[in-house]
DNA sequence: CATTTTAGTGGACAAAGTCCACTACATTGT
DNA sequence: ACAATGTAGTGGACTTTGTCCACTAAAATG
């Protein structure tokens, strides 16, 4: 077991890597996106067809608020809404072009955030960050 | 450099732990108070005497809603506000036993919080955790 | 079929955060 | 010394973000 001051280690690491990742998903939305429409944009992306209700659970939002967003996205030409096959009370969501052009945006300032963020590190040390990354996403996320 | 599918992989594990983080700081939030407001007193506590402004620019918050919060936290009876030695337009923040005592709880939630989080994992597995993490805190944080 | 669930929506509201203008003091340059 | 400029803290007004509840229409259960 982790004794009180590994743990408290922990802590501080969460508290500075929130931080962290607050400012950098504020700088995303150096697009008109905010944060939340920038999730629900790219869980979309992530696969077609979602549901509202998969993107709502998946992301952990209130269905109300995700619905007003996906509204929003079909106004701005974002998405795409077309009726479910196997439910008539539902949809299936989809990317216009306009919508596969804003995942486009987003996810290369995001690619450029972290090659930011990575930039001062050596080689030899971009490496260890992976390792050591890839090492907590299998022992919390994948091992699952 | 790190090349495309390995930066993808660790914007996937920022989404990731992004989540996790956002729920575990909301659960925090089980005390009366919220997210932001447990890192401003949080951040007072790291050392007394803080003004105002230090804590507004270090959270990197709005100085008129970080006066909101504090003026709240004073009337709660969390914080306490002297006249600054040195600005006459200052002043310094100190906690109260109050304060004091909120802090404790939130470290003590945030310690429980993590050992939940751990607890599936083998001894072993807990010691690469923690030390994956140091890696990241020193390559990110302390390294500066 | 009658009952109970579920998907999506809108109204009303609460919480979180931003923007601006102002006061009082501090700092700078002359 | 002192005019000009900058800074700390505050409040008002507002926007954005998110929550809660009630409702409709369709689906699933039994």
């Amino acid at each position: 077991m982790l004794d009180k001051s590994e743990i408290s280690s922990i802590r501080n690491f969460n508290r500075d890597y929130t931080k962290l990742l607050g400012i950098m998903n504020k700088k995303v939305l150096n697009t008109p996106l905010s944060w939340t429409e920038g999730r629900v944009l790219l869980e979309i992306s992530f696969n077609n067809d979602k549901t509202p209700i998969e993107v709502a659970t998946n992301l952990d939002l209130d269905k109300s608020y995700t619905s007003r967003i996906l509204n929003r996205f079909e106004k701005n030409n974002l998405i795409r809404k077309s009726p479910s096959a196997t439910d008539s009370r539902s949809v299936e969501l989809s990317l216009t072009t306009d919508g596969q052009k804003m995942v486009k945006e987003l996810d290369e300032r995001s690619d450029q955030q972290i090659k930011d963020l990575l930039a001062d590190l050596s080689t030899t040390e971009q490496q260890q960050f992976f390792q050591s990354m890839a090492i907590l996403d299998k022992l919390l996320f994948t091992r699952k």
